[in-house]
DNA sequence: ATGGCCAATATGATTGGA
């Protein structure tokens, strides 16, 4: 079973590469961020084509998410617990069953949070205190179980390759990075960072200031497996090659693999 | 010269991203 994250930025923008990508990687499940569009404008049609079950939770303009799987959904859910007022689409988990028993998978978008300090922060930090509670819920079920998405979060100086320019942003200071612990510490498992060190691991590349060519990237879309998922962990890996094609997205894929088989 | 963007919006300037 391969699962997959990608900010596609657009998924109307980005139609082709998604399709060159999945053509490439194969995945079973796939967590897409930031579509920017509602539900009803979500290019359906070339993704069934290919045999995958779509789930989306969008909006006009900003954010919106969506999963894509080749299991159908037993179940899905958008939004995240813990208020009813926020209308900001960031998150959708389903339910898939597999040979072995369910599989719980969720792509979220975690608020960026800047300018910090001010309400964008707070919401940042709020979003992330509702996260730990949900994800809090789920690991008592036990189940194998994916947290994946765009969390906005730099989780140490070696996922980032010049930190110093980072040290007053939302993404990379170190309350964003001890609530990640917070949550990492539920028992939660960081699937690139079990596979390997290496520094220089990145999904990120601003569109600006010639960030890609100089490999000016950040480390920010992660998937964390509960402990019935990392018990399964074979391989996980950040597809940076799509970030040279035409019209890229500012963030590429991250996969990780489970010995989990679909039926 | 010296890599300074990209996407959506009833658009031609503004907002948000990170």
């Amino acid at each position: 079973m391969r699962i997959a994250t990608w900010n596609v930025n657009s998924i109307r923008q980005r139609m082709d590469s998604l399709l060159a990508w999945l053509a490439e990687r194969k995945p079973d499940i796939v967590c897409l961020q930031e579509i920017k569009c509602v539900d009803e404008a979500f290019p359906r049609e070339p993704l069934e084509a290919l045999g995958y079950n779509v789930a989306v939770h969008g909006q006009k303009t900003f954010n919106g998410v969506a999963l894509l799987s080749k299991l159908p959904f037993d179940e899905m859910a958008p939004g995240l617990m813990g208020d009813d007022g926020d209308a900001q689409a960031r998150f959708l988990e389903v339910l898939v069953s597999t040979k072995t028993g369910v599989l719980r998978v969720v792509s979220l978008y975690l608020p960026n949070g800047n300018p910090a300090p001010g309400e964008k922060y707070d919401y940042k930090l709020k979003w992330m205190d509702r996260l730990i509670a949900f994800s809090h819920e789920r690991l008592n079920l036990e189940e194998p179980f994916v947290l994946a998405g765009d969390y906005n979060i730099i989780p140490a100086a070696a996922d980032v390759r010049r930190p110093d320019a980072w040290t007053k942003d939302a993404l990379f200071l170190p309350q964003t990075q001890e609530k990640f612990r917070t949550l990492i510490n539920l028992g939660l498992t960081d699937a690139v960072r079990a596979i390997s060190d290496d520094p220089g691991l990145y999904s990120f590349w601003d569109y600006q200031a010639g960030s890609w060519p100089k490999n000016d990237g950040i480390r920010i879309d992660h998937l964390l497996l509960s402990p019935q998922a990392t018990d399964r962990l074979i391989d996980a890996g950040i597809d940076r090659h799509v970030r040279s094609w035409d019209k890229p997205s500012d963030h590429v894929p991250v996969y990780v693999d489970l010995a989990i088989e679909a039926r």
